[in-house]
RNA sequence: GCCCCCGUCGUCUAGCGGCCUAGGACAUCACCCUUUCAAGGUGGAGAUCACGGGUUCGAAUCCCGUCGGGGGUACCA
């Protein structure tokens, strides 16, 4: 047998945000791969900021990019704020660079000053749209005198610099996942490589980072493949090699639309607030677009990083399904140690309750009832929700809530009663003598229910639901024992006599 | 319009010419467990593998076409 671990390569990816807003999960998906694609070869991630476009910068979004990728625990080796060998990782620190090699491209006949308004390129593309024809650049820049072009400049003419793209024959690359993919030169225009404003577009400064980074894996979405063959003409403009280039299918919303705010594709962080784990969304994230095989669902982060292989990843795209990253959450809080589920869940609970209330919670108590409730959390922000009444002073509930199956008024009040004779006597107040104590009563009172096989038992369902309802204001809670328990004598005791003067108003 | 990518249960997917009367998971339904709700267990329903042609002894798997979905078509990324 081969030792599989000699065949792989440490490879370079990185993770190249723009800082134009706040990425949604989606995006991070990509950056899960390239780190995962990184950490599995033992080589390195890094992260490139692509700040090129001045007019759509958003501040703070470099910082909450970066605090997204940490929360996911997706670390990266190089870039803006630990540095590097490539430095620096921030694109509007590397102007010079792009300046220089898009002189060496007009320089080598590869690339020309473009002083087209954006005026006349508008109308240029009205007349082509209304013509029925594709919209691309005219090239008539291209083809200027070099006296044309001397007045141009000695007018001061703003301009750009184009690619000059090859204009017959056909262009191929490779994409890792789909093979060969060719595109017909004559649909390829001659794109923009430096801005008027000096800043690189994305295509070019990608281009050129990528190369200097030594980046040899580039991962990045599907919406870029039309933008490839493009990459390719530059890359062997400049004689350079071209890294591999691995395009991962799209996140769609259920609606197949593309993911937006509105189907619940929030920015990252946005999940961390409404009480996702982060180990959950990676789970999850890593599911959507790429297998290992037709069993394993689970993976810890050492398991994603051992079996991560990019040649498993799909090419089609994935609908982005909430109900199974709630099932995927639900079943990491499950996993939570009793500690660790209480770090999480406090500030979830302290949020969700009332200020004089959240002021009084003990640790110790919130750390039992969170336990009691593991099970039943999807997010963390379920807990407010199933456990707020452990904490408040006396739960709100419509009386009649109280009565239901097998309890009527009557019966109510007598089984309250008899429980708060025993309750306040039991010597000590465990979930096991609770069961019993409840039993007997359930019995002395004449609840019985007679088997399938004849034989007759107590019936716990009426009291239990009573006493329930009464100590919570509820009807789904945590068993019922164990929940009296935790809350204690004196909440139970003071909040089954609650019920009962609710009774005994109900009767008037 | 033009160019490109994609197309297996509602959803995420396994499958890479015979092991497939297509497997797993989420969701859904039923039952079991049971003091409720969950969790867990068992079982069911759910995909003529988008459709139509080929190739082959044999196709979800290879080829062509059609349709459908998506992306691109910016001095955005």
């Amino acid at each position: 047998m081969a030792d599989r671990t000699k065949d792989i390569v440490p490879v370079r990816t990185r993770y190249a945000p723009s800082p134009t807003g706040f990425p949604h999960i989606g995006n991070y998906r990509t950056a899960l791969f390239e780190w995962l694609a990184a950490r599995h070869t033992g080589g390195k991630f890094v992260l490139r900021v692509e700040d090129t476009d001045r007019k759509r910068l958003v501040p703070g979004s470099i910082e909450a990019i970066q605090e997204g990728l940490k929360w996911l625990g997706l670390e990266w080796d190089e870039g803006p704020d630990v540095g590097g060998p490539y430095g620096p990782y921030l694109q509007s620190e590397r102007l010079d660079l792009y300046r220089e090699y898009a002189e060496k491209l007009i320089a080598q006949g590869d690339a020309y000053r473009c002083y087209c308004t954006e005026e006349r390129l508008e109308q240029m593309r009205a007349e082509q749209r209304a013509r029925n024809e594709p919209t691309r650049y005219d090239r008539r820049c291209r083809y200027l005198t070099p006296e044309q072009r001397a007045a141009n400049e000695a007018e001061g003419l703003p301009s750009v610099i184009r690619f000059a793209a090859p204009i017959e024959g056909t262009t191929t690359f490779h994409d890792f996942l789909r093979g060969d993919i060719t595109f017909d030169n004559s649909t390829i225009d001659d794109m923009i490589l430096l801005k008027s404003d000096g800043y690189p577009t994305y295509n070019f400064a990608n281009i050129i980072d990528d190369h200097l980074m030594d980046i040899t894996h580039v991962i990045r979405g599907e919406e870029y493949i039309s933008s490839a063959p493009r990459y390719a003409q530059v890359y062997r403009a400049l004689g350079w090699e071209e890294p591999t280039v691995v395009h991962v299918p799209l996140v769609l919303a259920p609606d197949h639309s593309k993911l937006s705010k509105r189907h619940g594709a929030l920015p990252l962080l946005d999940y961390r607030d409404k009480g996702y784990l982060p180990e959950a969304i990676c789970n999850f994230l890593l599911l959507l677009g790429w297998s290992y095989d037709d069993k394993k669902e689970f993976f810890t982060r050492e398991e994603m990083i051992e079996s991560f292989d990019d040649r498993r990843l799909g090419t089609s795209p994935a609908i982005f399904d909430m109900t199974r990253l709630d099932w995927f959450n639900g079943h990491y809080i499950r996993q939570l140690t009793p500690e660790r589920l209480t770090e999480l869940a406090m500030p979830f609970l302290l949020r969700g309750l009332p200020e004089d209330v959240a002021a009084t919670v003990d640790r110790e108590y919130a750390r039992q009832v969170f336990m009691l409730d593991q099970e039943r959390f999807k997010t963390l922000a379920d807990v407010p929700l199933l456990t707020s009444f452990f904490f408040v002073e006396q739960p709100e509930y419509d009386a009649q809530l109280l009565l239901g199956k097998g309890m009527d008024a009557e019966r109510a009040p007598a089984a309250i009663e008899a429980l708060l004779a025993v309750l306040g006597e039991l010597p000590d107040w465990t979930a096991e003598t609770l069961l019993q104590t409840l039993d007997a009563t359930v019995t002395r009172l004449g609840y019985i229910r007679t088997k399938a096989d004849g034989t007759q038992v107590p019936d716990r369902g009426p009291v239990f639901m009573l006493v329930r309802v009464a100590v919570s204001g509820r009807k789904e809670t945590p068993g019922l024992p164990e929940m009296l328990a935790v809350l204690g004598r004196e909440r139970v005791l003071g909040r089954l006599h609650v019920a009962l003067e609710k009774l005994r108003d109900l009767a008037g």
